[in-house]
DNA sequence: GGAAGCCTGTCAAATTCGTTACAGTGGTTG
DNA sequence: CAACCACTGTAACGAATTTGACAGGCTTCC
């Protein structure tokens, strides 16, 4: 019998969480991937699908309060059982134990809605598209976004320059932009994050671009900014949020999808380039 | 492996129920008398909890087409994981009319299986301490990230900003953080970001932080940055992404979420704080 | 009423499991 | 750089479980 019949297992092994060595820690993420079944099997079984010895398995039970493995077990089983007799046994998918209308779980549903609403809107021949020109090296890439979208068109920056020469972030500034317009030519791709409260400058800047010949891709909110009306591909997604700002996450989902899609697209080119900077971070660390 | 994947042990046995012999008819009923959680214990345990021998426990098992007890064991949990996990995986369809392996739809996967997962792990009493550090106005707030991650804290930091006076960026050059930690004292909330890759400055960063009597916050991934030790909190995201780089969906959302509730822990006060930047916004656009 | 057949429990063998002891590893401190 | 500490895996032991063999008992049918 365990010391707390109060405690759940899962809530305990967070709660001890910062105590717990590297392979209780594997443990930990094997039993949270499928809980709690991963536990109910032989010791054996579960040390195997986390990848540690049975020993570890027996420290951690040990750890947790529990005389073994079987009395361990035991817990999970009545717990399992007092699970299913209770109905209200739907929040397995949010945070444990913490009631629906806590904030963690409400923005994880509008996440969850905004990610799969965004992808039914979406024009997957349109991001291909986006992909296409964001691959083909012989095209500048510029990256401009505003005052809350410009992380998301930096991460996209830090990551795209990884996977290809020719990147850059168009400054916060627009004061600064035209020592950016200058060297964006005919063929160059000026990407735009633009989501509500659409920056006026911002549309100045797309109308300036097109004029030198430049292609315009927009990632947008469902209401869509003015930009689209110079863009050749835009991409609207869905930011709502229980908060007093939209959400971003979307935005994010989408940047890191193209860049995991562009390294693809030029598989070739890319490896090598990766690989290299490897090793210069590698030797940079080093040289400290 | 049973004979039909298809059907249930549970159907199973009812189908059955007219070839089954006294003592089997004993385990059935109390197999369903708390099922499946009667037969996932030792088969001693089942036998007497039916009120019967160990044997014929076995020529049940082995009557359901099972090799042996462990086998019958094995059926069990699995029916039992996918009845747990099947209102979760319903995920009606991602992008419409892309192939299940555009990249939009393993991204989209591996998004959701991090968002859930994450928070499956996450200690919300943790979040919600984290949370009261973020709200308390008389501590001041210092955000750091790495290399990636600095573009999340720069986002938090922009958000968190315009709910509460004090919050500053760490920037990412290692050589002027003296001149901040200077300003950092008893009582103010030094938060991380730092996962994979983790800097070892950052982890200097964070020892001196901690020794000036701040409070350190962690944000890591499932592997755990070694900061966890000096940390007052930590929070471990999972982070994986098919794609040469992880995912930071997951820490965005949660230094959303982060905002979102400590603007709502503090609404009196963030209230006209918010409804002045407006104000202030607009004026400089129409001053423009 | 007796014999056959099926069912069930007891017992013991074989296997697997849980547990302990110990040694090797990596990282840290003086 | 040596000594130490914490952590982890290997190996071996004892315990518990699973399984097969056997025999007693109940029912059924001739």
């Amino acid at each position: 019998m365990p010391p707390q019949r109060a405690t759940t297992v899962a809530e305990r092994l967070r709660l001890m969480s910062g105590e717990l060595t590297a392979a209780e820690r594997k443990l930990m993420a094997a039993l949270f991937a499928n809980y709690p079944m991963a536990g109910l099997g032989s010791i054996t079984d579960f040390a195997r699908e986390a990848d540690v010895s049975t020993p570890s398995v027996l420290r951690l039970a040990k750890k947790l309060g529990f005389a073994g493995y079987p009395s361990f077990q035991e817990e999970l089983r009545s717990e399992l059982s007092a699970q299913l007799q209770n109905p209200i046994s739907k929040h397995d998918r949010w945070a444990a134990e913490a009631p629906d209308t806590h904030i963690l779980n409400t923005f994880a549903t509008a996440a969850m809605e905004n990610l799969s609403g965004s992808l039914k809107l979406m024009d997957h021949r349109a991001f291909d598209a986006i992909v296409a020109l964001l691959a083909d090296r012989k095209r500048k890439v510029f990256v401009a976004g505003g005052r809350i979208t410009g992380a998301v068109a930096s991460y996209l920056v830090t990551h795209l320059q990884m996977a290809r020469p020719g990147v850059s972030l168009m400054p916060p500034t627009p004061t600064v932009w035209p020592q950016y317009l200058i060297d964006i030519g005919k063929n160059d791709v000026l990407l735009f994050f633009d989501i509500r409260r659409y920056d006026a400058r911002m549309l100045d800047l797309a109308a300036s671009a097109r004029e030198r010949g430049a292609k315009v891709v927009l990632i947008t909110d469902q209401w869509i900014s003015p930009i689209a009306r110079l863009a050749v591909h835009s991409l609207p997604l869905r930011i709502e949020a229980p908060s007093s700002w939209d959400s971003n996450i979307v935005p994010l989902f989408l940047a890191e999808a193209l860049v995991a899609a562009t390294v693809n697209a030029s598989w070739r080119e890319t490896e090598a380039r990766i690989a290299e900077i490897e090793t210069l971070s590698d030797n940079g660390r080093r040289g400290k």
